[in-house]
RNA sequence: GUGGUUGUAGCUCAGUUGGUUAGAGCGCUGGAUUGUGGUUCCAGAGGUCGCCGGUUCGAACCCGGUCUUCCACCCCA
């Protein structure tokens, strides 16, 4: 009885045109990466437990895929924790290794291991899957691409502007226009938590305030309340919940609620700067924006936080995301050197520009020419006259087997082949070949002598 | 991790209060057309009704479990 095949809940395989249309997003960013001056690495798809473990909260521990250790792990397991049937304190001892859950940690750790041979600053991109044993949902899978640029080793808000730009950059080329940047910072949350003294609370208060625009004001309060923050706190955080109009006013109205912090108005002096030279320089499609209810991101974050919006109408969560923190490296033992990145979730923008039809129509053709199969006779001649076009750079397959030249034509048809040779008995004798312009109907001859006509004709 | 939802041909979906042999469109294969695809016409193939168990004389349909899909939480790309 064979099995039934199928793959794991939230993975995916990807179809020839599938894999095309991904090659051209992450080529298109990869691209923009290296224009701006960012070098690849890979890190491995796994690692040890203890690197990742603790790194994005009490969630993103749950949320990591441990990986069984090998041999017979579970004779090697005491007797008190095997009985007590507790996954917390068994898991650490049958799984040592866990999967990559994102680029950042991996990437900090890389960072420490080679802090010997790395120029600073270093600026690196990555592409490559990350895991998470999340609940599938749209746009949510267990399998995913993360495609990430960092810069270690720099202090200056130089880097948030690149990023920001660089963001713009991407999703232009891509066509995708109208992307939103939020940006804010964690200084300014801490800031606020500050002044409202809710300081010990302050993961709390960031997660409830970041749903404000989702759920409302009054829900928020009310997730703050459950979460121990005082009535007090939550007056006086009061402004938070109507702020309005420009950058400028905003942050004016966010310097008198942080007069009394000095880490919320360093926050604000960052803000400004940032937001200021994006305005000098100008942005192409995107449109960067303050918001101080955006908390999301990981524990790690320090300064700048962004997150990207598909554009108003599709509803997609964010297709990117970063922001700087300084102390990554520090888990790990390098003090003292900062950093910031961001990150495009690549199937998210997959499905976005899906979506919106933004796909390049080209990204259909696979194959330049398909040269028709009349049989042994013909067979040299056409394998010759491929080899010729191949040199050409042209994508050009010979059909394998001499089967009805019907059939073969249903062939290129349905592979979108937009050139069809002929090459028979007839023409053979003639000394050319035929081509049909699958488009058009219409046919013309070349002679096998010189193919390279045909070549600048459709050149 | 919590609550809900979905699953029938390769794809999109019908399928009556549980009743004999489960249907349609598209796609596929062959033919009309032995050197010409897309349009048209004719014929044909293709299904353990997600899986396991239960109720029943009888289950695609009812019940339980499980997997999967999507959705709301949680959280996130």
């Amino acid at each position: 009885m064979p099995q039934k095949p199928s793959i794991p809940k939230g993975t995916r395989d990807f179809s020839p045109a599938e894999v095309t249309k991904r090659n051209y997003i992450i080529n298109t960013i990869k691209k923009h990466f290296e224009t701006f001056g960012f070098q690849p690495i890979e890190t491995p798809s796994f690692e040890n437990s203890d690197t990742l473990l603790g790194k994005y909260g009490e969630e993103g521990d749950r949320l990591i895929f441990k990986i069984l250790n090998s041999g017979d792990f579970i004779s090697k397991v005491d007797d008190v924790t095997y009985s007590s049937k507790n996954s917390s304190s068994l898991a650490p001892k049958i799984s040592e290794k866990a999967l990559r859950y994102d680029l950042t940690v991996p990437f900090a750790r890389y960072v420490v291991m080679h802090q010997n041979e790395i120029d600073f600053p270093f600026k690196r991109y990555q592409i490559q899957p990350v895991w998470r044993a999340d609940r599938p949902q749209k746009g949510r899978f267990r399998e995913f691409y993360q495609c990430d640029a960092d810069v270690v080793g720099a202090n200056s808000l130089l880097q948030e502007v690149e990023f920001v730009r660089l963001y713009d950059s991407v999703f232009t080329d891509l066509g995708l226009k109208g992307t939103t940047i939020n940006i804010n910072n964690r200084k300014v949350l801490s800031g606020i938590a500050e002044v409202i003294g809710a300081k010990h609370l302050l993961v709390d208060f960031t997660v409830a305030l970041d749903k404000l625009d989702k759920i409302g004001a009054e829900k928020v309060k009310a997730e703050m309340l459950e979460k121990g923050l005082s009535e007090g706190a939550i007056d006086k955080a009061e402004p938070l919940f109507a702020m309005s109009g420009t950058a400028s006013e905003q942050l004016d109205q966010l310097k008198r609620l942080l007069v009394g912090s000095e880490v919320g108005m360093r926050g604000i002096a960052e803000l400004e700067e940032i937001i200021e030279m994006v305005n000098i320089l100008g942005l192409q499609s995107a449109q960067l924006q303050l918001d101080v209810t955006l908390a999301r991101g990981l524990n790690y974050y320090t300064g700048a936080i962004f997150e990207v919006e598909a554009p108003e109408g599709v509803d997609i969560g964010s297709i990117g995301g970063g922001g700087r923190y300084d102390d990554l490296t520090g888990i790990f033992g390098l003090k003292d050197v900062s950093g910031v990145g961001i990150s495009f979730g690549l199937d998210r923008i997959y499905l976005v520009l899906e979506e919106l039809g933004l796909f390049p129509d080209d990204l259909d053709t696979q194959l330049d020419v398909l040269c028709l199969n009349f049989g042994k006779n013909e067979q040299n001649a056409a394998l010759k006259l491929v080899a010729t076009l191949r040199k050409h750079e042209l994508r050009v397959d010979l059909y394998p087997t001499d089967t009805k030249v019907q059939k073969q034509f249903k062939y290129a048809d349905k592979r979108g082949v937009p050139y069809v040779i002929l090459l028979g008995a007839k023409e053979l004798s003639e000394g050319v070949f035929v081509v049909k312009n699958m488009k058009t109907g219409h046919q013309e001859s070349f002679s096998l002598d010189n193919p390279s006509q045909f070549v600048h004709k459709i050149g």
